[in-house]
DNA sequence: CTTGTGGAATTGTTCAACAACCTTCTAGCC
DNA sequence: GGCTAGAAGGTTGTTGAACAATTCCACAAG
């Protein structure tokens, strides 16, 4: 191992957390994670120990140990001597949400000044633009997201990417029980864009006016959307 | 109960979460929290699932569910198979939580003008001005910290007061590994004052540079402070 | 229509067991 | 001596069963 270049000892190192087996509680988590996040499981829907300790062949123990990280993560909500359902947001939980996304991605609009890291940001755009042409509007709320999640790595923070992440989850929720995915992911696609330019042309001040801008709007659609189709 | 005021039953309901009993999971997460704040459980030590659940007279399985929610808290780090150890911070981490306060108590200064929510902020100055009189450094850190946690919640989200408060108790970590508080805490008190009484007078603009500036210096401080203790 | 009451179902927690894994020590080899 | 392989012991990962406590639901009684 001595004689290997110093290069691919450092990817094999990179490799390490990829190829670690994983636990079944880890397993379990990722799995209703998906699902939740896929719509699969509706807001409110309980999740019953017995039913999908069986129904994914593992023990309640190791269920109960997944329900613990998904409800820290907010993606369920554990009731005591209830139960665990599937959280449903309500328009002060959506509201809130783009309060801290605002906190968080403003922040990596700040600190995007000359660095070259806008890659991720602009391919995110491009993906979203091209799902958009083929009229997948699952993906381009998958861009969307992605596009998000770019802006606020841009500060370089783990936590603050770890974060938004979490929020982009927990706002599935609402996307999931909401019609017309078109409506309300179309609009948003050329404010993307006109955020990645922003950047680009290094004008990040009126990069972060204009993302202000959009997540107030964004979050004034949701609610009223929301609270139509509340009826 | 239909003859009662609303106000009472309003009253009520907002009583409900705390006569609500507590499961023995979340008593043990609460006690290790605390241990760990308070130093009593150093970084890098090993808890053993026997040991420790023999000692809080708990089964491993209820242990295992406080760990999960710990370490979401990244207030320890488990390793597969090989057990969770209490988190040890190293500069890079504390960079990072620089980093992300910086993201989230901005926003709150931003959002504080004309709010009048400035008392909680103004109570944790008073506070810590009160313990450094009586020279108690240890009583000086908690108000610091709960200042922070005050202009934070200026914004008025729930996610972004959980966030910082995660992001404080981990600062608690480095801290607790720290010697000589006073030197850590007192030259700081001043720019509180200082940060408070500009928000106090609307100058937010100005709070906002006061308070970037205080937490850049307070990271060059820990983190130069940190390099040093670990020769 | 509200108030008890009984029973079924579910959660909260513990215990015991076993496989898988990590660590350490020992023995043997060059 | 220094190094490697392998055995031994201890710890974690996961399961299944058990029981108390609690909630839920239906139904009877006032």
């Amino acid at each position: 191992m001595d004689s290997s270049p110093p290069d691919l000892l450092g990817e094999f190192a990179a490799d390490r957390l990829l190829l670690g087996r994983s636990s079944t509680v880890r397993r379990v988590t990722d799995v209703l994670r998906d699902r939740i996040a896929a719509g699969a499981l509706r807001s409110g829907t309980r999740l019953s120990e017995e039913a999908l300790g069986g129904a994914l062949g593992v023990s309640r123990n190791t269920l109960r140990e997944a329900f613990r990280v998904l409800a820290h993560e907010r993606l369920v909500v554990h009731e005591m001597n209830r139960g665990v359902f599937v959280r449903s947001l309500g328009p002060a939980d959506v509201a809130d949400i783009y309060l801290t996304r605002r906190a968080l991605e403003t922040e990596g609009v700040r600190s995007a000044t000359g660095s070259g890291r806008l890659a991720p940001v602009a391919e995110a755009v491009a993906a979203g633009e091209s799902a958009a042409r083929d009229g997948d509007w699952s993906a381009v709320a998958d861009a969307d997201l992605r596009f998000h999640r770019a802006v606020g790595a841009l500060t370089g923070s783990e936590r603050i990417d770890a974060y938004l992440a979490g929020l982009l989850a927990e706002l599935r929720l609402a996307f999931a029980v909401m019609s017309d995915p078109r409506a309300l992911h179309e609009p948003f696609l050329r404010r993307n864009r006109q955020i990645a330019d922003l950047l680009a042309a290094d004008r990040s001040r009126d990069a972060e006016a204009e993302l202000v801008r959009y997540l107030d709007d964004a979050r004034e659609l949701i609610v009223a959307r929301m609270r139509q189709d509340a009826q």
